[in-house]
DNA sequence: TTTATTTACGCAAACGATACCGGGAATGAT
DNA sequence: ATCATTCCCGGTATCGTTTGCGTAAATAAA
């Protein structure tokens, strides 16, 4: 079962010339006659006639593909980043083959394998939240593959990054908590190897101490899975729950840790904002829908895709290694809304 | 830049061997004696090689990759399909080639050249909501790319094709409306040539008929795009409201149209349920969390993604023409919450 | 010892497109 | 008439891999 398409030799046979000949006619060569060259083109637009794009890959050492590797396709977050990336790959003659590592570093590993094993011309990655051995990455880095990393970067590796200002959107963040009147407020972030954890902990951190509250250890929790599964965001809730001074409010680091620690807070028939208030990182496009309304940290990340796929292919089809890297930093976009309303004495 | 990978020529020059006899022993041919097997599968092993897959594909006339083309990759729904497709492509040897509509029938038209051109081995669709003219899609068929629906299906195409029950989707939900005491149920739909739009507007009426309520035409409004653009669905809100006889309850064809009910509700300070009650199809993870609580029809998305992929990679790997197809159709699921609460009297 | 058979490998073509090299024919120059 | 130039075009290698065919050497059978 095979969709056969027309070939240059077919075309050759036809008119009785080499296949050179209609090559350089296709490509509108100085060389060829008027007359053959319309001739050629005349046959080939009837016939629908289209360069076999592997064949062009096998000679050009080039696929014309990226490679994207994200935690999870399924996730608002990185379906848009991909949407991103989609439309600014199309425009220049790209595929897109998407791999998905589900925050496992095993499946990381070989999607990475599995893409190159494509010959994908670059790679788009944001890493997995269980990753810590980056040696993979570093040999297809140090093997002259092209990498350009978003969100969850690796900062030992030398190329293109893209992110947002973590740090000051988890500042931002806390300070509206804190001008909201909250006193006791706890962070549940992502793995703690993450790139956009320690920048986030850390504003979490900063906007504390400006703020004069003190930082206290047993308010910050970590999930290693980046609240993919719901029962480590119901642990690090029962854990910040059982201090004997409990948060009054709550910023959550990753997309799904905000989302269930409301699921969390309706099982257990907390109030938000009474009880406990919530600020967090996502990218749903139904937080204003949410009850309450969920004051969010939100990423533009259709403009990190564009720009992380801009920057790919840009250092793809530089004729000199690329030696001066771009570290792209978004500005991260916040959403006051009921879940962070100021606190009632 | 390049990421150079070894060859079966690299191997052969290194051991002093022939390309014939490196591939054959990689192969595990029987005509290459043991210690020569050992030496090169030793040094491929350490050389870590891999075929190169453009080169195979040349030569065996496929491209191991598989073309999805979906109204919206950044939508829940079909984010959870590719995510289907993606792990059951993944186990079989196949990438996975992405490509969206944006719900435009020149831009499918494009993607369709653009999936063929790049030689995908066979295509995954779900057709836009503009689309009425399926003559490229047909001219595919034609030419005997494999194709399988899902979800918005042809039906004028005979291939493979994987839904959900739409009728009794739209049915259960009517009916759970009426049940709960609705007397006045409207409808907003999709475009009303897709294939979901009727089936489900059929189950509807159906619902309707069986409870001996008649169906009333003004309660019936289409969105053209289907709900992706905000205004569309205020413009049918607007037209239901006009009416003498209000409708107190809205069943919502689409995920888009669903939440931008909710939205426009929350805008006008319309009550669900109190004012009107709301059931819609959605494959939203956060409908429990949304005020009120959504009640929605949700499909099995990634199942159908993986049955989708299934059949695909059946038909191409078929030896011969395929001339039985199935149409799989999967059971929708209901969820009943607060947004259609028994009306209070 | 001669012949037949097996073993183990190399040669070359093929997949589709490109590009370098080269060459025949027509024209112009001397 | 001879040589050079220009115009058009064909031959062929190449990318990496597989595979049918051929064959030398080794072994077995006669």
């Amino acid at each position: 079962m095979k969709f056969e398409a027309i070939t240059i030799k077919d075309i050759a046979k036809v008119l009785g010339l080499s296949t050179s000949t209609v090559s350089r006619a296709l490509r509108d060569s100085y060389e060829i006659s008027p007359e053959t060259k319309e001739k050629v083109l005349a046959y080939a637009r009837e016939m629908n006639y289209r360069p076999n794009p592997i064949a062009l890959s096998l000679k050009e050492k080039r696929s014309s593909s990226i490679g994207v590797l994200v935690a999870e396709i399924a996730n608002s977050f990185f379906s848009q980043v991909i949407n991103g990336i989609e439309s600014v790959a199309q425009e220049n003659g790209y595929n897109v083959i998407i791999a998905q590592s589900k925050e496992n570093h095993a499946k990381e590993v070989s999607a990475l394998h599995y893409l190159a094993s494509r010959s994908v011309d670059g790679i788009i990655l944001s890493v997995s939240s269980e990753t810590t051995d980056f040696s993979v990455i570093q040999q297809m880095y140090e093997k002259k593959m092209p990498l350009v990393f978003f969100d969850r970067i690796v900062d030992s590796i030398q190329t293109h990054k893209v992110t947002v200002d973590n740090f000051k959107g988890a500042y931002d963040a806390t300070l509206h908590l804190i001008k909201n009147g909250y006193k006791n407020i706890a962070c549940i972030a992502n793995a703690p190897q993450l790139s956009i954890t320690s920048e986030r902990v850390n504003g979490y951190k900063a906007a504390l101490e400006k703020s004069k509250q003190r930082f206290n250890p047993a308010n910050l929790v970590y999930c290693n899975h980046g609240g993919l599964i719901y029962e480590e965001v119901e642990a690090a809730m029962k854990q910040l729950l059982k201090q004997k001074q409990k948060p009054d409010a709550i910023i959550g680091c990753a997309d799904k840790i905000t989302t269930n620690v409301m699921r969390y807070a309706q099982k257990k028939r907390i109030a938000i904002p009474t009880d406990i208030a919530l600020i967090g990182f996502s990218n749903l496009d139904l937080t204003d829908l949410l009850s309450p309304s969920l004051s969010v940290v939100r990423q533009p990340a259709g403009e990190m895709g564009k720009m992380a796929a801009e920057l790919l292919i840009k250092m793809i089809e530089s004729k000199r290694p690329v030696s001066e890297f771009q570290h792209a930093v978004l500005p991260a976009e916040i959403f006051q809304r009921s879940s962070s309303a100021a606190k009632k004495i």
